[in-house]
DNA sequence: TAGGCCATCTGGTCCT
DNA sequence: AGGACCAGATGGCCTA
């Protein structure tokens, strides 16, 4: 976990990170050179940097001078503009001008090629954490802050032995990340099996299942500057959270040892493995099929009341979740995205294992 | 229409 | 010299 820390914020580059451990198969260089053109044509001579910057314009200027190292300065005469100080530039020749162009069009493509590796890394990324979703990326920024909140919570969960189950972990994670995004999160973690004993029980405040945002019978909360979950802009995790996570332990535990507690470190009822693991469209904990219109839109309606038991469902976000853009819907129900995966149990370490064992072994 | 997110182009900087 | 990386700028798409 540590060494994966480390190589996270080694450069702060997640496609090399996901490059080192030899997730990423697909040959990007494959596309260098061949849209470039093509792209470039698209965009044509776009605005973009010519009038911030203007220096690599200016060689663009004068296409039609033929001369090679013709050095006069005539150009500058023709504008009428103040001498310019500092070393002469050549002119922009044809041969130069192709030249410029062929080396623009090829960094153009290795810049694409670059940012689609990054985004590679990001699938990668999204696809190992606690929810998935095809249909409904998490973007780019909530899938880095997520992946930090995770591993701090895995490294919790590994030095105080913290049940992965326990509605601390689920805050862990939702820790920064926006409603949506900590609704769904949420929504994953708390939608197994256990969810109808949370229903069934909702009127007494069943332990696990803490109101929100300092509701009345909130049964828990972290110390954090404020209850609830923050809303963009996002709040920040400290480094103090990761470097001396023992201050923020102590804070949860204690407020764990309310009276309103199941158990005594916090951790909900033992309910049996969360298996299988998690299919909406197929074993939903509510037994819900989707109905045609839902099937379609690839959106499972979830009731209110139910949503309403989750974490860190705040008052703030009822009848909100995430739309397939990250949108919210604002309606009288609420939806998850059909395809939405999560772990039948968490964390799932065995998928951490394994991928770091990919790492270390390429 | 505003705002969020994203892809792309671009020039600068650093490194090999 | 050329590649990798970065950040700024821009426009498109989507949703509320």
């Amino acid at each position: 976990m540590t060494n994966l820390i480390a190589m996270m914020s080694k450069r702060g580059d997640m496609s090399e990170l996901v490059s080192s451990l030899g997730w990423l198969e697909e040959d990007l260089s494959s596309q260098d050179g061949e849209e470039g053109p093509e792209i470039g044509s698209h965009y044509g001579l776009s605005p973009v940097g010519r009038g911030s910057t203007g220096q690599g314009s200016e060689d663009l200027e004068d296409p039609e001078e033929d001369d090679d190292d013709d050095e006069q300065a005539g150009i500058d005469g023709e504008n009428k503009a103040p001498k310019r100080r500092g070393p002469k530039k050549k002119k922009m020749t044809r041969a130069r001008q192709e030249r410029f162009k062929a080396r623009r069009s090829k960094a153009n493509a290795r810049e694409r090629s670059r940012m689609h590796g990054l985004n590679d890394a990001l699938d990668v990324l999204r696809k190992v954490m606690p929810c998935y979703s095809k249909t409904q990326k998490l973007s780019k920024i909530e899938t880095l802050r997520l992946a930090r909140n995770y591993i701090w919570a895995l490294s919790e969960v590994l030095e105080s032995g913290q049940s992965p189950e326990s509605p601390i972990f689920v805050e862990m994670l939702c820790k920064g990340l926006s409603q949506p995004t900590s609704n769904l999160v949420a929504g994953c973690l708390q939608l197994g099996p256990s969810a109808p004993m949370m229903i069934n029980s909702l009127d007494e405040k069943p332990c696990g299942v803490p109101a929100m945002g300092g509701q009345p019978g909130h049964s828990h909360s972290l110390s954090y500057p404020s209850p609830g979950l923050p809303s963009p802009p996002y709040g920040s995790l400290e480094a103090s959270h990761l470097l001396h996570m023992k201050s923020f332990k102590g804070a949860a535990y204690e407020q764990h040892s309310s009276p309103n507690e199941c158990s005594s470190n916090g951790t909900p009822p033992y309910d049996g493995p969360l298996t299988p693991p998690l299919s909406i469209s197929g074993n939903f904990a509510l037994k819900q099929e989707p109905s045609p219109r839902e099937a379609e839109r690839g959106y499972l309606s979830l009731p209110a009341h139910y949503l309403s038991s989750l974490p860190h469902y705040a008052p703030s976000s009822l009848g909100r979740l995430p739309g397939p853009q990250g949108h919210l819907f604002q309606a009288s129900r609420y939806e998850l995205p059909l395809d939405i995966q999560a772990f039948d149990s968490f964390p799932p370490t065995h998928m951490v294992a394994s991928q770091m064992g990919t790492m270390y072994s390429e």
